[in-house]
DNA sequence: CTCTTGTGGTTTTAGTTTGCAACCGATATG
DNA sequence: CATATCGGTTGCAAACTAAAACCACAAGAG
């Protein structure tokens, strides 16, 4: 089931997320989640997407401990999946994917929901990367850096 | 060859993106793009995927304006893959990503590579969502809002 | 008690996608 | 001219996806 995506033994730090959220619909049904969705019934529907389907990447999400089962919350004798904290991890990439698709998705004047700040109903800022010391970071303001090898190790 | 994600006409704000980005090779073929790589060739060998998969993931990325190609860079008589504008847009989602990572899939002490602020050489700060007067947000403080329906229309 | 409905899946089956490998054309290179 | 390298395209078997049918269980309805 799980799709090697890296041919590398050891995934780097980007591969290795991707290869545990699974697919594109994991992360619609990550979203639909934090939306307050719990249910089977509630994220097929939410995402039409085939009962076979939604059942294998629950499964997976489960297995990846990004969502957990529950055994009932309304005394109803069925399970609900919500967000584990390292599911809910997950929200600053949600957010950055959003404000991605607000940007270059959408005319300038074509309505779009908006993920408002639940206390004053305003817009939230920006995700912005910042240095320790608070200076805003662009992408070519950044490199990445292997971690000191360890001796006898070698790439 | 688009593979259409969400049943719904108007695809939502998050579908939409995932829907250009294609696959997770494709953020792959992104984050290498960020750290410099720009020839098929440095691609396919930094990733190891099949040459046609790349060959068709960096047609689909030039097709949705994340990537162009641009004619030579050294006089090499080929072609080289950069990103574009909104290409550099994912940024932050790929640094979401791999902070998530970092949080979740390394053990404490396991070494793994690090973006640092190339100024500094200091670790970049995490991403933070902040309300408009700069209180950090949880997921939970957050709420999706619909745009205001203009006359007639209806969900 | 039996019939029907709704929920939460699994199985079946066909269609699509993937990716290895082989091939191809266009430069260099010897 | 022979050969290699780069940037792909093409063919095809194997893997995966997804629509639909099916199944199990519980709750009501009659």
């Amino acid at each position: 089931m799980a799709k090697r995506i890296s041919h590398k033994d050891s995934m780097c730090g980007v591969a290795r997320p991707l290869d545990a959220i699974g697919d594109w619909w994991s992360l619609l049904i990550i979203r639909d989640a934090f939306d307050g969705l719990r249910r089977f019934g509630e994220f097929q529907k939410s995402l039409g997407l085939a009962k076979n389907i939604l059942s294998a990447r629950l499964r997976n999400l489960v297995a990846h401990g990004i969502m957990e089962t529950v055994p009932a919350s309304d005394g109803g004798p069925y399970q609900e999946y919500v967000l584990t904290r390292k599911g809910q991890g997950l929200f600053p990439l949600l957010v950055a994917l959003r404000q991605w698709g607000e940007d270059f998705f959408f005319e300038p004047n074509e309505p779009h929901v908006t993920l408002v700040d639940r206390a004053t109903k305003l817009p939230v800022r920006r995700l912005e990367l910042r240095a320790q010391d608070g200076r805003m970071l662009m992408a070519e303001d950044t490199v990445i850096v292997l971690p000191p090898l360890a001796a006898g190790e070698r790439e």
